[in-house]
DNA sequence: GAACAAAAATGAATAGGTTCATTTTTATGT
DNA sequence: ACATAAAAATGAACCTATTCATTTTTGTTC
């Protein structure tokens, strides 16, 4: 009853799941081939199939572990925020951002905001806009806690405030995630200037 | 000399864009069979190969000339904007919005933005991208525009300021697009909120 | 108008993701 | 151990975008 079936099935996605990370960290998301992963991974092309739904999923899966693991970093973030609201934002961004980079890459992750904008209803765009909704979520917490904090102007609403810095840094990321000329350190800097320019009006100067 | 060859490319190609654009309109890109718009259009699939790089860039084609009819809406709206700043930056955006989905749909925006993202070295990717410029440069010279009517501060930078409103339109013009489940007042109201909550602590009071 | 070269059209071949009918493996009851 | 059913693996077949060697058309020169 300890099942034999259920050790062999985990093992077995949990084999196909590190030949996808390996080769999509190596040779991208459109120089990998199912067939590559399936030979690495000691199985059949079909047999990945019954395992994760098409390529794509593939590629969410690997987010989906990995983010479990920054939001640890995250939170601690928002538990204890710097005094300056500025900093306190472009911190969590960075983060955020840094691991991504590390983890996949651009070219990855070019591939992953690109497929789940265009198939939103697919299994990718559902679970990738989740994704973002978490992200979404933890801002708008940091921004009550700073709030809390008393460095941050009361009346502002945070969630309107909160959605609208989600959807810059968004856009500043895919940017930096589909333009090779774009460096992580232009994205910090834009990013930067643009927090700054949004929390201006609302953010005590009292640091 | 006047060459026939000329005109026989330039008729060809017409009758592929005309195909396509029927084609995608009615069925949508994912549905759309490159053979079925060749058929169309009197031509062999190689021939479709001939006259467009792939069946991206022939979705870009039809956007680009789209634009170029709508740009002359946007220009006027830029020449006498409204007195409100918020108006006047919340009818650029419904203007170009309205326009790009009545001409094509979300389906086919959503793949054209996923794969701009996906496939930014392309041509696809490289278009959309400058296409995105120019709807960013008439964002600020509105700005711009706003100001010399003295119904936005001075002191604020129109470029960094013209730059988030463009991020944020964008972000909500991707959900819009992406989602079925967001309608066109949805997306209206959405930026409406987004633009009156940035532009507050620079708009003059006095319209 | 015949011959030649350049340009363009053609559709069969390729490639790679995905599906599916078939075969193999595992669990269960006797 | 054997029979049987359920679950899973398999790889050949499928679908489409894209490429390319070949054929056809057009322009030019004599």
């Amino acid at each position: 009853m300890s099942g034999l079936r259920e050790r062999q099935k985990a093992d077995r996605k949990q084999r196909i799941i590190a030949a996808a990370e390996a080769q999509f960290r190596q040779l991208g998301y459109e120089e990998t081939r199912i067939e590559s992963i399936a030979s690495a991974a000691g199985v059949s092309v079909g047999t990945v199939y019954n395992y994760v739904q098409n390529k794509s999923d593939l590629l969410m899966i690997l987010v989906t572990e990995h983010t479990d693991f920054v939001k640890d970093e995250v939170d601690k973030l928002i538990r204890d925020p710097p005094r300056n609201p500025v900093e306190a934002v472009f911190g969590l961004f960075v983060t955020m951002t840094r691991h991504s980079l590390n983890h996949l890459g651009k070219e990855n992750w070019r591939h992953l905001v690109g497929l789940s904008i265009a198939h939103r209803k697919t299994m990718i765009g559902e679970r990738f806009a989740q994704h973002n909704m978490t992200l979404h979520d933890r801002i708008i917490r940091m921004l009550d806690a700073l709030q809390d904090n008393g460095v941050l102007a009361r009346e502002c609403d945070t969630r309107q405030l909160g959605g609208i810095l989600f959807r810059v840094e968004t856009m500043h990321y895919i940017e930096l995630a589909s333009n090779d000329a774009v460096t992580f350190e232009d994205y910090k800097k834009l990013v930067h200037e643009d927090m700054q320019f949004i929390l201006k009006p609302y953010a005590s100067s009292r640091w």
